[in-house]
RNA sequence: GGCCCCAUCGUCUAGGCAGGUCUAGGACACCGGGUUUUCAACCCGGCAACAGGGGUUCGAAUCCCCUUGGGGCUACCA
């Protein structure tokens, strides 16, 4: 075993990259990374209906910000290139060609309409569906005549019928397919196009991939997909397979992206007085759009989906490493994460940094039973990594954090940044520590105070002591945390009152909520000239005219 | 329906391949208590599992079979 270990990730670009392909990524770059080998980034666009254009990008943007590298694909090139399938075509055409010309495959002329209805005759069948192949194949000529009369053409791989075929995976074993179980596939499209299972053949081959790393869904093209190697390569050595188990979501059934329209519906649903015009409009679409959405009969697009889940302030769970991005947490924790589904170091260890999860990663510890996404954990694991990552670069996720969700808080130069994180000890997520510190960059007039706040803490004589507060803060030297705390505790004492009778009034008065950073630090960096004009307001608003000043 | 895979606390799992050291360990969640100026964080304690049934064996969470349950695949998608 001298050959160096070449992995791949394989995503079709259909979308944003979401966890169960990152989760895939990354085991496949955590091999190559253990073992120094290479990772290899291919873009499988081979379906010309489910492209978007912009996906292949989307999917590289979310691979670098998890911090998983390629060292051969789009971008970084290499000697195996190009790594879009679609630009491929030439290749896979010429395998193509070999398979025809050996009589290891051949032409079909059946449309989709055809095989809908062998199959659904084939229904009752024992064995299900299988394609019948013909008797002899049908010639060049043939096939070229039936493309002038403008009809499907396809082209099916002979997969032997007389032998059992055997996959070796390193998580299952040897696994047995009895003859007659894999039946004739089609390995070329009606449009010139590969499928999935041939370019993925050769390309492996072409790209001297020696691990495959992939879901377990796969593993019943894997008899198929290894005998046309031996179609095609003869004695080449195939690459090892792994087959991952599947991730499942806390909330039912498989992880899809499906959730997060399913649960915006859900949320429509319950809502009574929703605006439908206006809810249409913040999600772009038309109100017959909407509509078709709302009786499940169409599902808008993902940036649609978002807008209309912020519009309606319903949190939809997140799917797409785009939206844990969004929700706070860190790239470190997702990896983190994501390794220990399915993966585990043998020992205790759980929260384990990048270089530890690479020095422990080994294919023969992933585990076969499907597992299923946590999210109360993945919040812990975050608390976790918030703590321990590297005080700089948690100030540059917070930046991007705070970019990409266009928060006020942004304005901060990397000083304040990194004070606001320090009073922020023990969030949990990036957006913790947005919202906590929003109010320092609020202005006094439009501060929202959140009515729940101010009926719990404005009762009793919670006026009067917010008042003389306002006169204690006013009358100080020098306006130091240590001097408000002192002010605040003897008053506190004084009065013989907990410190948060005295608190919480001050607290809800200059941020508007009972939620907020140390109240000392808070006063501290609003400054006293904006903290009182807050108390102020808040004594207008709240007080009586009794014990108002 | 057919084929394939899987099965330890609510969840992620260690242990299983080399049966005894497992009265089954850790983590998250949960519950109770502590700390406390809010939310968190933090500290202490607790609850909680080998799916069921047959074998094999002196002995089974560990090996074999069956049942049940879960998952995947069954496309001119990947």
């Amino acid at each position: 075993m001298s050959d160096k270990v070449v992995t791949r990730f394989a995503p079709s670009p259909t979308g944003y990259l979401h966890v169960g392909g990152a989760r895939t990524a990354l085991f496949n770059w955590l091999w190559a990374r253990r073992t120094g080998g290479t990772f290899i980034l291919r873009i499988e666009d081979t379906d010309q209906k489910r492209n978007t254009p912009t996906a292949a990008r989307q999917v590289m943007d979310d691979l670098k910000w998890l911090g998983i590298d390629w060292d051969e694909g789009p971008e970084a090139g290499g000697p195996n290139g190009p790594y879009l399938q679609s630009q491929r075509r030439d290749i896979y055409d010429k395998y193509i060609k070999q398979l025809l010309d050996e009589k290891k495959a051949y032409y079909c002329f059946d449309t989709p309409e055809d095989l809908d209805e062998l199959r659904k005759k084939a229904e009752g069948d024992k064995g299900g569906f299988a394609y019948q192949r013909p008797g002899s194949f049908p010639s060049e000529a043939d096939a070229e005549a039936a493309r002038s009369r403008g009809e499907s053409v396809t082209v099916r791989f002979a997969v032997p019928q007389d032998e059992p075929l055997v996959v070796k995976d390193l998580v299952r074993g040897e696994i047995t397919f009895a003859p007659g179980e894999i039946s004739d596939f089609i390995i070329q499209k009606s449009d010139g196009f590969p499928t999935y299972n041939f370019a993925c053949v050769v390309d492996d081959c072409l790209m001297k991939v020696t691990h495959v790393v992939r879901g377990q869904e796969h593993l019943n093209n894997t008899p198929g997909q290894q005998a046309l190697w031996r179609a095609l390569f003869g004695d080449a050595e195939p690459p090892r397979y792994a087959h991952m188990s599947v991730t499942i979501s806390d909330s039912g059934g498989k992880l899809s992206k499906r959730e997060r329209p399913k649960a915006l519906l859900t949320a429509i649903k319950q809502i009574q007085d929703t605006d439908f015009d206006k809810l249409a409009n913040v999600g772009g679409i038309s109100a017959e759009q909407l509509n078709a959405f709302i009786k499940g009969k169409a599902v808008p697009d993902m940036p649609s989906i978002d807008a209309m889940a912020e519009f309606l302030g319903v949190p939809l769970p997140e799917i797409n490493i785009v939206d844990f991005f969004k929700s706070g947490y860190l790239p470190e924790t997702m990896v983190n994460f994501l390794a220990l589904l399915g993966w585990n170091p043998g020992d205790d260890r759980e929260i384990m940094r990048f270089e530890e999860l690479i020095e422990a990663f080994d294919l023969t510890r992933l585990s076969k039973s499907n597992s299923l996404f946590d999210r109360k954990k993945l919040i812990s694991f975050n608390t976790e990594h918030i703590k321990m990552v590297e005080s700089g670069r948690l100030r540059e996720h917070l930046r991007d954090y705070l970019k990409i969700v266009d928060s006020p808080v942004a304005a901060a130069d990397d000083e304040l940044l990194s004070k606001l994180i320090s009073i922020c000890e023990g969030a949990r997520t990036l957006a913790d520590i947005d919202r906590k510190t929003r109010f320092l960059f609020a202005e006094a007039d439009s501060l929202k105070y959140d009515e729940k706040a101010v009926r719990k803490v404005f009762k009793g004589d919670a006026v009067a002591i917010l008042a003389e507060v306002r006169d204690k803060l006013a009358a100080m030297d020098e306006f130091t945390e240590q001097g408000i705390e002192d002010m605040l505790r003897g008053l506190a004492e004084e009065k013989q009152l907990g410190l948060g009778k005295v608190a919480q009034p001050l607290r809800v008065a200059i941020c508007g909520n009972t939620i907020s950073p140390p109240i000392f630090d808070s006063v501290r960096m609003l400054g006293r000239e904006e903290t009182l004009k807050r108390i102020d307001i808040a004594l207008r608003k709240f007080g009586t005219d009794g014990n108002a000043e």
